[in-house]
DNA sequence: GATATAACTTGTATTTTGCAAGTGATTATT
DNA sequence: AATAATCACTTGCAAAATACAAGTTATATC
């Protein structure tokens, strides 16, 4: 996997969130849940960066077992299943709220986008809630 | 390198952050200056987490490159370099404390420590302006 | 019953990582 | 002055992780 089963034990708490979402696949999946509304393993596959399929369903098994996701069957479509954050999930919205902002300010390139930057701009607070409590 | 070069290019914020600063190792090498006081190629490799000697090397040029850090030569000892943080770098702050923060919050282990987690509930402002603001 | 869709799994080539050992430029020791 | 350490890497190779293509299983639709 990635860096499963044994962590590296030194009790950082940095080690520790590296260890749980710090790679670029599984952060970007909770991107996906948590700022885009995207739920299924079909829509993980279709994100712009194009995570190849086999590591897709590594870092959902790892993101489940860390209890950062759920996995249900998607009641109007037996053959789907939807993907949730907890609410440990959830409160990882302000690193990426952070992360969001820091790219906003050292993020030089013309094409940098902006739209979830000038929602927080707005109302940082209450974004950030919103994001943070139950069923969006 | 890690995914050095082309960069996906979606201009999304996230995956700008990622691909800048969004591996394990850079991030320990952020936390290691930006937390511990460390400088050297050889206080990286002495951390706990035991990072191999060519990935350091690799980490540090990229991270020089993408204008996170900068090296210098030791005035007091010619044959050592010293690696301290810009102001982009300094900047990566607030995502560190967040990540302190969710793994306070999270992390059942019995011996998650929590130092730095005392210090940011004492004075997040403080503690994080004295972060970012040139030479500690 | 045949075809399609969603969510994976498997196989394999390529890339990245980890580990051990080696190099070159100082600096300290005998 | 020669010899040994130290510091910051580099190199070579085996092991692990990743990307890509193709195949499988369980529904669902025609």
């Amino acid at each position: 996997m990635r860096n499963d089963g044994k962590k590296r034990n030194s009790g950082c708490p940095v080690t520790y969130g590296l260890d749980t979402f710090g790679d670029r696949w599984s952060l970007l999946v909770i991107r996906e849940l948590l700022l885009r509304g995207k739920k299924t393993y079909g829509d993980f596959l279709a994100a712009d960066e194009g995570i190849s399929t086999n590591i897709l369903a590594d870092r959902l098994k790892h993101l489940e077992a860390e209890g950062i996701i759920v996995k249900s069957r998607d009641p109007d479509n037996r053959r789907s299943f939807t993907y949730s954050l907890t609410q440990k999930g959830r409160d990882l919205a302000p690193i990426i709220l952070e992360i969001i902002i820091w790219s906003g300010m050292h993020d030089k390139r013309p094409h940098a986008r902006r739209n979830v930057l000038k929602k927080i701009n707005k109302d940082r607070e209450g974004f950030e809630a919103s994001l943070r409590s139950p069923q969006d």
